[in-house]
DNA sequence: GCCAGGATCGTC
DNA sequence: ACGATCCTGGCA
């Protein structure tokens, strides 16, 4: 079992979200061990990015953020979806990278091409929150396939209007090719 | 305390 | 286009 490790986080956001395009999400679910290929994520940077929940400042939701890299964050969305995260970067900046798409082998597209549904189906809920994913156990990230630049496709963030002048940033990664 | 609004999703 | 459903942050 190869698992990535602290210091693939620990480094520019925007780089990592990149390089997390390919991996996998791989979760114990009872006795089974499921993996996810990530397809699409988004980041989260910084207290000065109006769509990032760390831009309210430390509070006991985004004190999460600010930990070392590497860590889960999980937050309840809509009072019924969670939605799953890894914080980047180093200790004391704020900024993570959300999980939006994922594809599992044998199971329907629909199951988990969102980041409230992909949370439902592998069972990641505010328990996670917190969790260090680099020491596997119950949650992890392994290295996958690469992923060619010209695959890559940058976008909008979704689902951030409220974000001002951010909501135009490009930082919204997905492998362009992947099955919706 | 109270209240508006949300990094979503399924249905209408 | 809208409702479900509950946590969060801001304000009193």
């Amino acid at each position: 079992m190869d698992i990535v490790s602290r210091d693939f986080y620990d480094r520019p956001t925007l780089v990592v979200a990149r390089e997390l395009l390919g991996c996998f999400l791989v979760c114990r679910k009872g006795r089974k061990v499921i993996r996810m290929k990530i397809t699409e994520v988004e980041a989260y940077i910084g207290e000065d990015d109006l769509a990032c929940h760390a831009s309210k400042g430390k509070t006991k939701r985004t004190e999460v953020m600010y930990e070392k890299a590497g860590h889960a964050y999980v937050y309840l969305i809509y009072g019924m979806y969670h939605c799953m995260n890894i914080v980047t970067e180093a200790r004391g900046f704020p900024a993570a990278i959300l999980i939006r798409s994922g594809e599992i082998e044998g199971v329907p597209l629909k199951e988990t091409n969102g980041p409230g549904k992909l949370c439902r189906f592998l069972g990641i809920d505010r328990s996670f929150n917190g969790w260090d994913v680099t020491k596997g156990k119950k949650l992890w990230i392994e290295p996958g396939e690469d992923v060619a630049e010209d695959r890559v496709k940058m976008g909008k963030r979704i689902g951030v209007d409220y974000a001002g002048p951010c909501k135009e940033y490009l930082w919204r990664f997905e492998i362009a090719d992947h099955s919706k």
